[in-house]
RNA sequence: UGGGGCGUAGCCAAGCGGUAAGGCACCGGGUUUUGAUCCCGGCAUCCCCAGGUUCGAAUCCUGGCGCCCCAGCCA
């Protein structure tokens, strides 16, 4: 028997849920996807959205999507849709359960009212910056806040005029009342609610001007919805110690499990969101979306297709341990998935003519293609064929290398899909460049082989009076460094120069013209390419997703 | 020098005391009207190091070493 579902790997957050589901700890799973909105989703989020998102699906659990809205500064409803829109494009689903943190607000304060009436939490009247002269170090252990011990009365009190808006930004937070001698910074008194007056919050508006952090949001929210594993990336390990005190101070439901797994780093990017928001900021690429970025939105104009950047997440697998994932798994597995579905075409993007100067009348004008190699149901296409073509400039050599298969001054090559052809003359200008080849046509080789000798190259070419002209837009890698800003350096400087070419001269098969926004196709011999949104009739735009692999070394760059 | 983690091939990663999976990359060879795809083969006597326990250790113990994270009223 032939299994056509792969078992999906294993790692030990699904070990965990294994068990857990066998036990009887837990009836079903439940897990949460909690983006912050204040950026667009990148491949790292990918691997969490996937692994959460899978699970559920794996183990027919749910999975929910809350947005981790605490900070109302930097967030906005862009991002909030923007990332909707993501997460739906890699393919999965929430259903109803879109969640916003700032949904729990008035639950939230109640169960601090809780922790006040209890003694574990305080308000606290020192300034952000007395606070960190209290926290001690990472060697020395912090001192008491003067107003560690208020009544519990006075602190209600307080704590209610927070909220009522009575004092400034700043002026009082309110703190848990824990250890300021732990050896675990999160737990000397973290701060859980701070001030923050006139800024409107993107769900709330003004109604408060009270803002719980996240330390004390997150597994209040998790224990809200029911969620029983709580999956997050390995620097709030040393938070888990707050993340299991809050759940266990306070009336909630249930007591979720929080699960450090390493995040994603990959070579030749950038990861972090305050690093992608300089990029946008200052310019460097053209928004979220630009096809340069490691951004979902930037993966998807690329030519990125979800399946592949699902399959990617998969390879890539989860631990613990910090990785630096190199470029060519992401290529592989993108090339995997278009290689099996991209409908060939072919376009030449350096063009270089070629004049056929025999007998020019017998030739066909027509050439049925078919789209792909192993998949007849991609079906068929019509080229037309001329006696003036453009071949790409880089399949023609005067002076070949060794080992060079292509068209050389006497020698032959075979058109894809057409006739072979030997080059028996190189037009130069006056400056000696070369503007055309004449070239002798093999009627005889139209579907069959040439008599009694081997044409071993193939180039592709283009009919010069069907042929259209486009822009294609060729990508490379933001940086130039496989860690960029290594050291203690500004990841600028490490920005490739080269990292977008535009070529204006393309010539593309007609059946290319009408190509909508977000198809894909190989171009053959050279990648594959989707068509930009900025594409029009008049000038179609496709930009390289990523070029066919080469082991000629014949290098785009 | 406090606390929390991690260390298996160039990269990612299985392994859970019984004698090192898999993927990517790389190197051969075959097929091929894409120098693509596909197919076949190769690629850790060894698991950060050193001791110890055991018939047997990547897996257990001890001691080192290296790397990452934490001193936001960010998440």
């Amino acid at each position: 028997m032939s299994e056509t579902q792969e078992t999906p790997r294993t790692h030990f957050i699904r070990q965990i849920i294994e068990s857990d589901l066998a036990s009887g700890k837990h009836a079903r799973l439940v897990t949460r996807f909690p983006p912050e909105p204040n950026g667009y989703l990148h491949i790292g989020h990918a691997k969490s959205i996937v692994l959460n998102f899978g699970l559920a699906q794996a183990f027919t659990g749910e999975c929910h999507l809350r947005f981790d809205d605490t900070n109302p500064h930097k967030e906005n409803l862009e991002f909030v849709e923007a990332i909707k829109q993501d997460v739906r494009w890699l393919g999965f689903d929430w259903g109803e359960r879109v969640y916003f943190a700032s949904d729990y607000f008035e639950q939230l304060y109640a169960f601090a009212i809780e922790l006040i009436e209890q003694g574990h939490a305080y308000v606290c009247d020192l300034t952000a910056e007395e606070t960190r002269l209290h926290r001690g170090t990472l060697t020395e252990p912090g001192r008491d806040s003067p107003y560690r011990n208020r009544s519990i009365a006075e602190n209600r009190d307080l704590f209610t005029r927070m909220r009522a808006g009575e004092f400034p930004d700043g002026a009082r937070t309110l703190r848990a009342r824990i250890d300021m001698a732990s050896p675990n910074i999160n737990l000397r008194d973290p701060v859980l609610y701070r001030i923050k007056h006139g800024v409107v919050h993107h769900q709330t508006g003004s109604a408060w001007c009270l803002y719980p952090t996240y330390d004390y949001t997150h597994p209040i929210s998790d224990a809200l919805e029911g969620v029983t594993h709580s999956l997050c990336t390995l620097e709030f390990e040393d938070h888990r110690p707050l993340y299991d005190w809050c759940l266990e101070h306070v009336s909630v439901p249930c007591q979720p499990r929080q699960i450090e797994f390493s995040r994603l780093n990959l070579e030749y990017t950038v990861m972090s969101k305050r690093r992608l928001t300089e990029l946008v900021a200052e310019g460097h690429v053209d928004g979220w979306g630009d096809p340069r970025m490691p951004t979902l939105a930037g993966l998807r104009r690329r030519g990125y297709t979800p399946a592949a950047i699902r399959d990617f997440c998969e390879r890539v697998g989860i631990t613990k341990s910090d990785n630096l994932v190199e470029m060519a798994l992401l290529e592989s597995a993108i090339r995997d998935d278009l290689d099996a579905h991209a409908p060939r075409r072919m376009a030449v993007l350096r063009p270089l003519k070629v004049v056929l100067i025999n007998d020019p009348e017998s030739l066909v004008d027509s050439i049925e293609a078919r789209n792909h190699p192993k998949d007849d149901g991609l079906g068929v296409r019509s080229i037309p064929f001329s006696r003036e073509l453009y071949i790409d400039q880089t399949d023609f050599a005067e002076n070949p290398p060794k080992g060079f298969k292509r068209l050389v001054p006497g020698g032959e090559v075979r058109l894809r899909n057409a006739y072979v052809i030997r080059c028996e003359e190189v037009i130069k200008d006056g400056q000696g460049r070369i503007v055309a080849l004449h070239a002798w046509v093999d009627h005889d080789t139209l579907g069959r082989d040439p008599q009694g000798r081997k044409v071993k190259g193939v180039i592709h070419w283009v009919s010069a009076d069907h042929a259209r002209r486009a822009e294609v837009r060729l990508y490379d890698r933001l940086f130039r460094t496989p860690v960029p800003g290594a050291g203690n350096a500004d990841f600028r400087a490490d920005i490739n120069p080269d990292s977008l070419r535009v070529l204006n001269e393309a010539l593309v098969e007609p059946a290319l013209a009408d190509a909508l926004p977000g198809e894909r196709f190989q171009f053959e011999r050279e990648g594959y390419f989707v068509v930009d949104p900025d594409t029009s009739a008049e000038r179609p735009v496709f930009n390289l997703t990523v070029g066919l692999r080469d082991t000629w070394g014949k290098g785009r760059s």
